[in-house]
DNA sequence: TTTTATATAAGTATTAGTACTCATATTAAA
DNA sequence: TTTAATATGAGTACTAATACTTATATAAAA
């Protein structure tokens, strides 16, 4: 449980200055939560979870320069001990896998934010974890993805660092040639890679490597 | 000029109810402006306008059951005196052209609402005419837009039928083979029809169509 | 020490795609 | 009616990738 005697440290970062004049004036209703800061970028927001160590931080998604998700990771690197809160316009399930990947503690669609931000807000400095009610259905909808997931993934982890590197180069439509000059081998072993990390991913007939490295590029980079 | 003595009267309506909040404590800093209504919706909008003859309306674009254009629209059909200002995320023209048909007074991008939305407000009661700054440079980029959108998509747009058909089979990993006997053609006709996209689109050498296709499927599908 | 995994290189054969060319039939536009 | 666009089909040459095989050197593991 959260404490009662002193008030709970907030910052709220939104690019839009009327949604965030709103949000304030939610957060300015509550008693023991004291907004500390206040921004409209990701780099800005960085800063003050940085210097300020909030421990609650309420980030829109979409802002210039860097994006909400973008913040929650950095945070999650450096083991910054703020709580992020995300606020979204989109219930698209690819930013809620982002914000999972990067830990945020709640994730809030704008709709809803008006009701939902102080449970939410109580539920993350209790410890809990808090999805708009809107988005349980998405929950389900990621199990199933995770497992179709981690059927592919370990045959990535089995590539060699040499397979790993060929098949990077792959996704940036190099041809075995190019790789070859880039690596400073023959083409052959290049074509040899190919096949090795072809048979590991259980990829067959033409082309079925390069459209992986290209579907996928984003995990294995 | 507008009256000095009596307060001018202004309903809000948007469907998010924080940024609502937003507007409202804007409107209600200023002293000669009174705030007679607000609402989330378009057709309760349309009623609160009919009922309370407002000296202004501020409109959201997109809201349910009638959105902020359409019950500008019906202002101007029943000539209400109401004077609207619309309120957009978004800079789309097609939105600022159907404004100005409406008979709008005042045009403003949501992210510059919190600065010029005052200035709006002023210039419409003094019977001019306000549109967001930013967006005045939008409609001169505009034309530049345009035509940098006509090198890339428009492509898209000058495939034939059949052209699209087999790019959006390639997209799917079909080989030409395989599209041939899936639309009944010879394979040299769907070679044929690779050229003749991959010169459209200006894609050259190895797999680019391929890469193209994986990639953009979501455009054409 | 033998075995295994890894990285390297090469040979052969096949398939797919690219880049050209040419040709024909149909339909719509100038 | 001539012209242009479209859909169709085919020939040739070349490149890239796939699917095999074999081979050598090295380092780590059994």
């Amino acid at each position: 449980m959260h404490s009662e005697v002193s008030r709970s440290s907030v910052i709220i970062c939104d690019d839009h200055p009327i949604f965030r004049k709103g949000l304030i004036q939610i957060i300015n209703e509550v008693e023991n939560i004291e907004l500390v800061g206040e921004c409209g970028d990701g780099v800005t927001a960085f800063k003050l979870i940085k210097d300020l160590k909030p421990e609650i931080a309420i980030l829109d998604v979409l802002m210039p320069h860097k994006n909400g998700l973008d913040v929650a990771s950095e945070v999650k690197e450096d083991n910054l001990s703020t709580n992020i809160i995300i606020l979204t316009m989109h219930s698209e399930e690819s930013y809620f896998n982002e914000a999972m990947d990067a830990g945020v503690k709640g994730y809030l669609l704008k709709e809803n934010a008006s009701s939902d931000l102080l449970a939410c807000i109580t539920e993350v400095l209790d410890g809990k974890f808090y999805v708009s009610s809107l988005l349980s259905n998405l929950l389900i909808e990621r199990e199933k993805r995770i497992k179709s997931f981690k059927q592919e993934i370990p045959a990535i982890e089995s590539l060699t660092e040499t397979e790993r590197k060929v098949l990077k180069l792959i996704a940036v439509n190099k041809t075995s040639k190019e790789i070859a000059d880039e690596l400073f081998i023959s083409f052959r072993t290049v074509q040899n890679h190919r096949q090795h990390i072809s048979d590991k991913l259980n990829l067959h007939g033409p082309h079925k490597l390069l459209q992986f490295a290209l579907e996928n590029k984003e995990i294995f980079k």
